[in-house]
DNA sequence: CTGAAAGCGCTTACAG
DNA sequence: CTGAAAGCGCTTACAG
């Protein structure tokens, strides 16, 4: 005899109350409940999860659907999922996506459908139309991070928060303002609404026509590479930077520094993250906290887990920025050439 | 009707022939074969993983337990680890157990339990006895990358990586060489390690008693900020630097370039890795390939999962490091005072 | 408040 | 090569 037959068993009372006791659903008096509780305790019961999941229909997992775990602010999201998850008590499966991957094919394809999870978190995901129809094909409450092809359940609002970045500089008398990062590979509506708010900025202050969108990857190495050819010429260089997150920014920072222009004399710079590293490299940033995004998505899909199907159930807040002022920023040292 | 009922009826087999068909378990005409596969795909079957698993025992899902994923050499081999499970078609759940949160507490009295999985991934974990009892306790097969208290399955030789970063600098003519990082919180195995085998080096160089560890977090932050303070000494200051990892390195360089000393003439630095940032700071290292590391674990685990209960299967090979030459490591400028 | 019974959707000996 | 039946370990109406 084995599971929870045996608690019954050694509680002398019958699996039906065994499994109500444990479970704490429908009446069981409390005498009863301390005996299979110490009982199962004595036996060292632990729930078959495939048996739990076939009777309930109900998998205790969640799935996150995310473009790898390099970038800092999905490594930080997941991390803020896993904490919530935990102390719900509900475990984690996770599908790395990144796009162009032969793995992602699979995961839309197959992953999915198998649905071994009650809700879904896709961070940074921005499925196209064929993967978005397979993730509602799933049927589960899903909750979005940073993924725009969604609702976007939860996710800081990317046009102002660049616009804010942008309007920064133009504050601190910048005119040749250039926007880096993004627009490799498939072009991500984060990275273009990003652009989108800088532009706004730009044109807010006649400066539309100068408004330029050098691409690179969102990287450290990125940022660092597209910033050395551009800082590399001396009459069209640019005295200010608005960087589509902050590894872009830093990278820029340390072609800079490798250039010998020094930071900020020689050139502004301005992140979105608040990333890790941007103390160190005193980076102005505009800040958002990643970690509680991941939380914030756990709340959100627990509570539309709980919900009847088809209630729409809406996010509490939107995240906020806030700008972080350090010393990568300041008024141009060139006079601007009007 | 639903599921393989269903694909039965439609394909006019019974459920078991049904399920030998679609599995491949069992004999079955190659003429019913086709049938069911056909009325599979017709109807769209997709079989139910918690039906699947209380039926076989087996979970198709496998357990990776580590320590965040904010660590590039752990977020790497997650990256492999995930990339292999994906085309052997088996799910991922992920235990974020960064050593002294409650969430670490909770996986292993918890979470690991509940055998979710047919096999477990652990990845610089490092469990302590009560942990590893946990594990022990679980009863499937496991496979452990970079964690110490284990047999290390799959791991670098982390005294040899030390010892030959450090006589990298010996023969170049550096005395006054010190080891970075590591140290803080729960002393890891892998830290100790890479100290010892520079402590070799230098003791076979009769620099013994010059033999330094200065503590810090394993993080391009923490390096910075320790090598900020002893660079800043400038009477101590050391040659040459030993990191424990690029991160550590990278974080050197930094502090370093900050206090307008010049990579490699006034400061040699070596690191572990080969961190996707190694070649932008010109760091020489030791490289490793993370991402294999992590498909070969998962090789491994299923040639264990596949081998009968008890049968010791063995690693394919260990991990190999090579040393990259870049700028970061030179002849010490000025004269080592002997 | 409790128990007997059916059922979740598969797989797997077993018999044919 | 195929099918009927039992069983994996739970949960959940239902009756009492």
């Amino acid at each position: 005899m084995n599971g929870i037959a045996e608690v019954a068993r050694v509680a002398g009372v019958s699996k039906s109350t065994a499994s109500r006791a444990l479970s704490g659903a429908g009446y069981v008096s409390e005498e009863t409940r301390r005996r299979v509780a110490s009982a199962a305790s004595e036996v060292g019961y632990v729930p078959s999860a495939p048996a739990v999941s076939l009777a309930s229909g109900r998998t205790r997992t969640v799935g996150v659907v995310l473009p790898g775990v390099t970038r800092w602010f999905f490594a930080q999201v997941l991390e803020g999922i896993q904490e919530s998850l935990l102390s719900a008590g509900l475990d984690l499966v996770l599908y790395d996506a990144r796009s162009g991957t032969p793995g992602r094919r699979r995961i839309f394809d197959d992953f999915l459908a198998r649905r071994r999870f009650d809700g879904l978190i896709a961070v940074g995901v921005e499925p196209h139309d064929a993967e978005l129809e397979r993730i509602e094909a799933v049927r589960c409450p899903v909750v979005s991070v940073a993924s725009a092809g969604f609702p976007d359940d939860i996710a800081i609002d990317d046009i102002d928060v660049s616009r804010r970045a942008t309007e920064h500089l133009l504050g601190l008398g910048h005119r040749r303002i250039l926007f880096l990062g993004g627009g490799t590979g498939r072009r991500t509506s984060v990275e273009s609404r990003r652009f989108e708010g800088y532009r706004v900025a730009m044109d807010a202050a006649g400066l539309g026509e100068r408004a330029t969108h050098v691409h690179c990857d969102v990287t450290v190495p990125g940022g660092y590479a597209a910033a050395a050819d551009i800082l590399g010429d001396l009459r069209a260089r640019p005295t200010g930077i608005v960087a589509v997150a902050d590894e872009v920014a830093i990278g820029a920072i340390i072609a800079a520094q490798r250039l010998g222009i020094e930071i900020p004399h020689g050139l502004s710079v301005i992140g979105v993250d608040d990333h890790e590293y941007a103390g160190m490299f005193l980076l102005t940033t505009l800040a958002q906290d990643a970690r509680a995004q991941g939380s914030a998505a756990v709340d959100l899909l627990l509570r539309r887990m709980a919900a009847e199907p088809g209630g729409l159930v809406a996010p509490a807040s939107q995240p906020q920025v806030r700008l972080v002022v350090r010393n990568s920023t300041s008024a141009p040292f060139e006079t601007p050439q009007a």
